[in-house]
DNA sequence: AGCGAAATTTGAATCGATCCAACAAAAATG
DNA sequence: CATTTTTGTTGGATCGATTCAAATTTCGCT
């Protein structure tokens, strides 16, 4: 009865090797971390008898405590785990961030959570060197819980702004002008604009004062570029629909109904994702109406998606793979300084945009 | 402000707080835990203190040696870690994985490494509760390091096979045989095989003698099982060439190029996975052949991009989220038992194949 | 044999928390 | 007021390793 009890037990520990083989804590441990400082006959038995008993090697909880460092790190996300494998834009950013870990041996940890408790206690006990936070919904909180962890992290800005912190994003205002000028050269005049959330969850349209008071100064950016752009065309912005959504089908689905079911339909339409450009797309289709011919469409980030999609995405590219490269690498060496990197984007002009119908 | 001494200071811990609150460690330690159980002016103080001299909260690393459960499963591959992002194959497993983590608030780490040492470096200091390996090529050493760490794993039989572990595969026979008896009921009579490794790292032609000394043996089972099914159309399958390849773009090219070669093309290609297929699709397009007009393709997998390629791929279907979720289940509620699942596969007819072709 | 240098080994200290039996204080009960 | 209960606090033990100064052994050489 007591020997079953104790097979079953308890692993065995470091310390059990050492006292079966006859030597001291810090000589066991030699052999497994360093055995090259330990005399070869030694070395040999306490190998031995670690195999007989069946040791387990040494336990990294054990050393982690020691060592201080994980050699990893967390990326986190207040979207479900499946966000990292199944979103576009999150899987080349996730390419970036692994190119750089692998480059240095380091590894990766999944940080997300159903609900707002469960993503404390995540956050809080994961064990990571630092941490890339995805700041889509709820970045603010995100970033709040991180910071109390005392780790260095960096945002990726993606709509969210806060000087205070790392961040990495890219020049949205450049790429809000670049998408609007290359329609406007297109001769088009009327358009609409399906945004990303521009503060606390909501959906719906915009009003000019709700962009004046914008958390979200990426979204906020956006938008000022293409009304800065198409205003130099002597557009009046004042009466482009803005349409606020969530990012996914259902609030695109209903932003692209609210907009065309007003009297004069866009024939352009600034969309402040791929995502969402690529909804539009099959939503017009659907209805009949054609791509480029009717209406054109261009969209923003730049994810390979874009590229295979009928009819291809004009697009506002960002680089996404090294903006996750860059964003392991400030975890990685990090010195302790708050950095803030803001990347050039690149218009790339496919099929799905062509000259204003003539109307 | 502070931030400066708070660079140089080392981080301040729990027994810190609890000497400057005039509280035992046991009480601080309870403040943070079991907030409940300290009555609420020595919790008030205690925070108070926490709060003003920069703690960042109980440190993990601490927490989880004496807790022994890290609430973390490692996934394993000898790939680089971006594997995980871009193979579809593995993006799908990845998003069931994820779903069952999400289900009970687990996290996930990613292992894997660039070279072997490091990989045993990495598996042997994963701070997880198990592993789900996704074993391909280099799958016996992955098993190897992880079985002695003796922690609960799941192998994820992508054509390795051990009967001393957990593992979660599917009926390759059946699937070859679905495959193969599709193509011969379109009466195609003229085969090749673009087939996964048989063994140790080598592409190219396969000999009977090599298959029948597969290390691989879910590779094999697919071969038997396109083999079987074959022979009971009265096909000599002897003369079919088979070509090995590593599943990527330049192997299988290369596979293509040699089984053209020969004098009599197939009219039909049995790839063992949805990725050969594809690229024989676009190998097959670029050099004139039409598909399935000239040459009939069925894949193996059952990625959603085979349904977006062009022509869309007739397939065989794993239940790939299925078997993530099962996997990471297996892991997270393990038992001590070495549990052996086999799931079923399903033929799905999309434009890749078609009647062969009259000669 | 004797001596110093080099190679090994030792064992206590440490990493940062949690747990728990024992104790103390406050509240409820007779 | 004495006695249970209840509630809150304490401090030592523990989780499983690594580290390093000091002690010991081994070795080379005269």
């Amino acid at each position: 009865m007591a020997s079953l009890l104790e097979g079953q037990a308890r692993p065995i520990r470091l310390a059990d090797i050492a006292k079966a083989a006859g030597v001291s804590h810090g000589t066991a441990s030699n052999v497994f971390s360093r055995p090259e400082i330990v005399r070869a006959e030694v070395r040999e038995r306490v190998k031995a008898v670690a195999e007989q008993m069946g040791y387990a090697g040494p336990d990294p909880k054990g050393r982690l405590l020691r060592a201080g460092k994980v050699n990893a790190i967390g990326v986190g996300t207040t979207e479900p785990l499946s966000y990292f494998f199944e979103d576009p834009f999150a899987r080349v950013m996730m390419a970036g961030i692994s190119e750089a870990c692998d480059a240095t041996g380091a590894g990766i940890a999944l940080v997300s959570a159903a609900n707002q408790e469960k993503l404390a206690w995540n956050i809080q006990s994961a064990l990571v060197d630092g941490f890339v936070l995805f700041c889509i919904e709820g970045g603010s909180r995100l970033v709040e819980l991180t910071r109390e962890r005392r780790l260095p992290f960096v945002a990726l800005e993606l709509g969210f702004h806060d000087e205070t912190i790392s961040a990495i994003g890219v020049d949205n205002i450049a790429g809000g002008r670049l998408a609007a000028r290359h329609l406007a050269e297109l001769g088009h005049r009327r358009f609409a604009v399906l945004s990303l959330t521009l503060g606390e969850d909501r959906t719906g349209f915009v009003t000019p004062e709700m962009v004046r008071s914008a958390v979200y100064t990426g979204t906020r950016d956006r938008l000022a570029g293409y009304f800065e752009e198409l205003s130099s065309f002597g557009i009046d912005t004042t009466r482009i629909p803005i349409f606020e959504t969530e990012n996914e089908e259902k609030s695109t689905r209903a932003g692209l109904e609210a907009i065309f079911a007003g009297g004069k339909p866009p024939s352009a339409i600034l969309a402040m994702s791929d995502r969402m450009a690529m909804i539009a797309i099959d939503w017009l289709t659907t209805r009949g109406l054609k791509v480029p011919q009717d209406v054109s469409v261009v969209g923003f980030d730049g994810v390979p998606d874009g590229a295979l999609c009928d009819p291809p995405l004009t697009t506002i590219a960002q680089p996404i793979t090294e903006i996750g490269r860059r964003a392991a690498r400030m975890i990685l060496d990090h010195d302790g300084a708050v950095r803030r990197e803001t990347m050039g984007v690149e218009l790339i002009v496919r099929a799905s945009t062509g000259p204003a119908p003539k109307a």
